[in-house]
DNA sequence: CAGACGCCTG
DNA sequence: CAGGCGTCTG
C-alpha cells in the first residue's frame, strides 16, 4: 500500500482560511473551523486572565451585557470571514472606548492591580450572564466608558446573584490578599473564579431547564407528575480538586442541585479538575462551563426551531451569510463587539479542547440499544463550544431568562440551526429528568412550542425503559438517558477511566452521530474493508462496543452496497454504449461514476478525494466490465471475485482522521 | 458460536 | 441507512 496520498488530497476550498499544518488543513474538509492556536499559547501562569483580557479587550462583551451563545468550532469559512466583517462593523458601533480601558491598562499594572481585574472581569461575567437580558440591551453603547476595575467592582456587588455567587467572591476576597500571591494563588484564585463561574452557569442552567420543563409539561402534561428527579449524584468526584478548597463544600452542595446534564458536565469539570496540574486547568473550567451552558442552551433552541422553522435542506446545510443573518436578524444590532481582535485567541480555546465533554448527551446516549433504535446518535452539537467572548445571539429570544452568553469563538446560528434541522432535536433532554421538582410551569411564550423530540425515539422506549432504575416520567424524552445496565456500567467505567487517565479527555461518544457517519464516508474513500481495528482507532472518541462496532460495519457495508451498485451499473451502461476496450473506461472527476459517488460519500464535496479512489473506483468499474463481458454475472456469486481484488486495493486512511475532533 | 459479509427490503 | 436473514469462517 505505498499509496502516497496526494498532498492536495486533504485539500478544500476553504484552505485558504487556515494555516498549512496538515492537521489543520483536515478540519477545513469538514467545513469545521479547528483552530490550530495551541492551548501552550496561554503557558503563562494565568491563563484565565489572558482569556480574559482578550475577551474583555475588543469585544467589551461584558459591560455590553450582551452574552450570546454560539458554537464554536464549526463555522464555515465564509461565516468565519463574514462574522468577522460583521463583528468589526459593530465594533466601530461599539463602546470602543472600553477597550482601550479594559485592556491596556492591565497589562502594565503591577500584580495586584492585574488579579483586581482579572478577578473583576470573572465578576463581571457572572454578573452578566445572571443579570436579566433586558435590563441593558448590547446597543447602549453609551455606556460609559469608566475603568473597567471600577466599573467590574461595582457590578460584582450589584448585580451578581445572591447566595453562592457573593459568597465565593467574598471569600476570595478575604482570604486573598492582593500582593500576597503567589503563582499558586492566582491559581487558585482564578480557579475559584471559574468555579464562580460554574455556579452561576449552573444556575442558568437550571433556569433553562425550568424553562424546558414548562415547555415541556405543557406539551406532554401526562408527564407533569412525575417528572423524573435524576439521581442526586453517582459521581462526585470534584473533591478531588486540589485547589479552591474552601469553596468545594459549597461547591459541592451547589452542584448537587443541578441538573443531570449539569452534572455530567461537572463530572467532566471535575475529571478535568483532577488532572488539574496542566496549566490548562483554568481554560478547561472555563471550557466546560461554556460548554454546559451551550448545550443546555442548545436543546433550547433546538426545542423551539422545531416550533417552526422552515428551511429547505439547503439552507439547513448552509453556512451562508444570507441564511446566517436571516437566522439572527437581530444579531448584529445586538452583538457585541468584534472577533477579530483576538481571532487567534479563540481558536486556540476552541482548538484546546477537541475532545471534551461537550456533549454531556452522547455519555447518556443508550449505546447498546437494540437495533430497534436508529443507532446514529443525533448530535446536539458537532463543534466543541468555546468560551467566553465572542456574541452570538440565539436566533431565537427566550424569556424570562436571562441566559446570554457569550463565547469565545462565533458559535453561529447557523450551524446550530444547522445541525438541529438537519439531525432534529437531540432527545437528549436529561436535564429535565433531574429537574427540581420547584419549576415554574407558566411560560406563555413556550406553549405553542412543539416538543418534537419527545416523540423522536419512543422507539427505544419500549426496550429498555424497564430497566432503568428510576423509570422516567418524561417518556421517550429521557430515553437517551434510561441507558440498560451494562450501559451505565459502561459509562461509569468511562468515566473512572477518565478520572483515571489524565490524558483522556476524549468526549467519548456513546454512539455514533451523523459526524461520525460523515466521516466513516469520508475514510471510504481510502478504505472500502476496513477491519474493526482500523475503525476503532480511526473513530478514537468512540466507545466501541459490539453494536458500534457492528454500526459502523454495517455502515461500510451499506456504503460498499453502493458502490458496486454503480460499478455494476456504469459498467452494464459501458457495454450498451458499446465500449470495446475496458482501456476506454476511464473514471475521472467529470465522470457521471465519480460525481455519482462523491455525491453519496462526499455530499458537501467539501473534501478533495484523493486520486487512489479514482484509480480503484477504475478498476472495480474494469471488473465488473469484465466480467459482465464475459458473461461470467449469470454466476450468482460473480460478484465475488471481485470483492476479492477490491478488498485488496485499500489504502490507509490519514492520520488526520484519527483527530475524533475533526468532524 | 460469534463475527463478518452480502443480499434484500423498508 | 437500518433490519433481517443466510452464508461463510475460524
Amino acid at each position: 500500500m505505498n499509496l502516497s496520498l496526494p498532498d492536495q488530497s486533504m485539500h478544500t476550498s476553504c484552505d485558504g482560511c487556515l494555516e498549512d499544518d496538515k492537521s489543520d488543513v483536515m478540519m477545513p474538509c469538514f467545513r469545521k473551523n479547528m483552530y490550530d492556536e495551541p492551548l501552550a499559547s496561554y503557558s503563562s501562569g494565568s491563563i484565565i486572565s489572558q482569556l480574559l483580557r482578550k475577551s474583555v479587550h475588543g469585544k467589551r462583551v461584558l459591560d455590553e451585557n450582551s452574552f450570546y451563545l454560539s458554537t464554536a468550532a464549526d463555522s464555515g469559512q465564509e461565516d468565519q470571514s463574514s462574522v468577522s466583517s460583521k463583528d468589526s462593523t459593530v465594533e466601530a458601533t461599539s463602546p470602543t472606548g472600553h477597550t482601550s480601558a479594559g485592556a491596556s491598562p492591565e497589562e502594565e499594572h503591577p500584580l495586584t492591580d492585574h488579579l483586581q481585574a482579572k478577578r473583576a472581569r470573572v465578576e463581571n461575567i457572572i454578573r452578566v450572564m445572571t443579570g436579566s437580558p433586558n435590563s441593558r440591551q448590547h446597543g447602549d453603547n453609551e455606556r460609559p466608558g469608566r475603568e473597567a476595575r471600577e466599573s467590574y467592582r461595582e457590578n460584582k456587588r450589584k448585580q451578581r446573584l445572591p447566595q453562592h455567587q457573593e459568597h465565593g467572591a467574598a471569600g476570595v476576597q478575604v482570604s486573598r490578599q492582593p500582593g500576597s500571591r503567589n503563582g499558586e494563588n492566582i491559581k487558585e484564585e482564578e480557579c475559584h473564579k471559574l468555579k464562580e463561574q460554574l455556579h452561576s452557569m449552573q444556575r442558568l442552567l437550571h433556569q433553562l431547564q425550568e424553562k424546558f420543563l414548562q415547555v415541556y409539561n405543557q406539551e406532554e402534561p401526562e408527564y407533569e407528575n412525575g417528572e423524573a428527579i435524576e439521581a442526586d449524584s453517582d459521581h462526585e468526584i470534584l473533591e478531588e480538586n486540589n485547589c479552591c478548597m474552601n469553596a468545594e463544600d459549597d461547591y459541592e452542595k451547589k452542584n448537587r442541585r443541578v441538573t443531570a446534564d449539569c452534572k455530567d458536565q461537572k463530572t467532566g469539570i471535575g475529571y478535568l479538575v483532577h488532572q488539574g496540574e496542566g496549566q490548562s486547568l483554568q481554560e478547561t473550567l472555563k471550557q466546560e462551563l461554556s460548554k454546559a451552558v451551550n448545550d443546555c442552551v442548545d436543546r433550547v433552541f433546538k426545542k423551539v426551531s422545531s416550533a417552526g422553522l422552515d428551511l429547505s435542506p439547503q439552507q439547513r446545510m448552509s453556512s451562508s451569510p444570507e441564511l446566517h443573518s436571516s437566522l439572527s436578524a437581530d444579531r448584529k444590532s445586538q452583538q457585541g463587539s468584534s472577533n477579530t481582535d483576538q481571532p487567534q485567541a479563540e481558536e486556540a480555546r476552541v482548538k484546546s479542547q477537541p475532545l471534551e465533554f461537550y456533549e454531556s448527551s452522547e455519555a447518556q446516549s443508550p449505546q447498546d440499544q437494540t437495533e430497534a433504535l436508529s443507532l446514529v446518535v443525533r448530535k446536539p452539537i458537532a463543534a466543541p463550544v468555546s468560551s467566553i467572548t465572542p456574541t452570538v445571539k440565539r436566533p431565537y429570544p427566550i424569556h424570562q431568562t436571562p441566559f446570554q452568553y457569550n463565547y469565545s469563538a462565533p458559535l453561529h446560528d447557523t450551524h446550530i440551526l444547522e445541525h438541529l434541522l438537519k439531525y432534529g432535536p437531540h432527545s437528549n433532554f436529561a436535564a429535565l429528568s433531574c429537574m427540581p421538582p420547584s419549576m415554574d410551569r407558566t411560560s406563555p411564550e413556550s406553549v405553542d412550542l412543539p416538543w418534537d423530540a419527545i416523540s423522536m425515539r419512543s422507539k427505544v422506549t419500549s426496550s429498555h425503559l424497564g430497566h432503568h432504575s428510576r423509570p422516567s416520567s418524561l417518556g421517550a424524552v429521557a430515553v437517551d438517558n434510561l441507558c440498560l445496565p451494562h450501559v451505565k456500567i459502561e459509562c461509569s467505567e468511562l468515566q473512572n477511566m477518565a478520572e483515571r487517565n489524565p490524558y483522556m479527555s476524549l468526549n467519548i461518544q456513546e454512539g455514533l452521530t451523523p459526524s461520525h457517519l460523515k466521516k466513516a464516508k469520508l475514510m471510504f474513500f481510502y478504505t472500502r474493508y476496513p477491519s474493526s481495528n482500523v475503525l476503532k482507532t480511526y473513530f478514537p472518541d468512540v466507545k466501541f462496543n459490539r453494536c458500534i462496532t457492528s454500526q459502523l460495519i454495517k455502515w461500510f457495508s451499506n456504503f460498499r452496497e453502493f458502490y458496486y451498485i454503480q460499478m455494476e451499473k456504469f459498467a452494464r451502461q459501458a457495454i450498451a454504449d458499446g465500449i470495446r476496450d475496458v482501456k476506454d473506461i476511464t473514471v475521472s472527476r467529470d465522470s457521471e461514476l465519480f460525481r455519482a459517488l462523491n455525491m453519496h460519500y462526499n455530499k458537501a464535496n467539501d473534501f478533495h478525494v484523493p486520486d487512489r479512489f479514482l484509480e480503484v473506483a477504475e478498476i472495480t468499474l474494469h471488473e465488473f466490465y469484465n466480467a459482465i463481458s464475459a458473461s461470467k454475472d449469470s454466476d450468482s456469486s460473480w460478484k465475488k471475485s471481485i470483492y476479492k481484488v477490491i478488498c485488496k486495493m485499500d489504502s490507509e486512511v490519514p492520520e488526520e482522521f484519527k483527530t475524533s475532533s475533526c468532524m
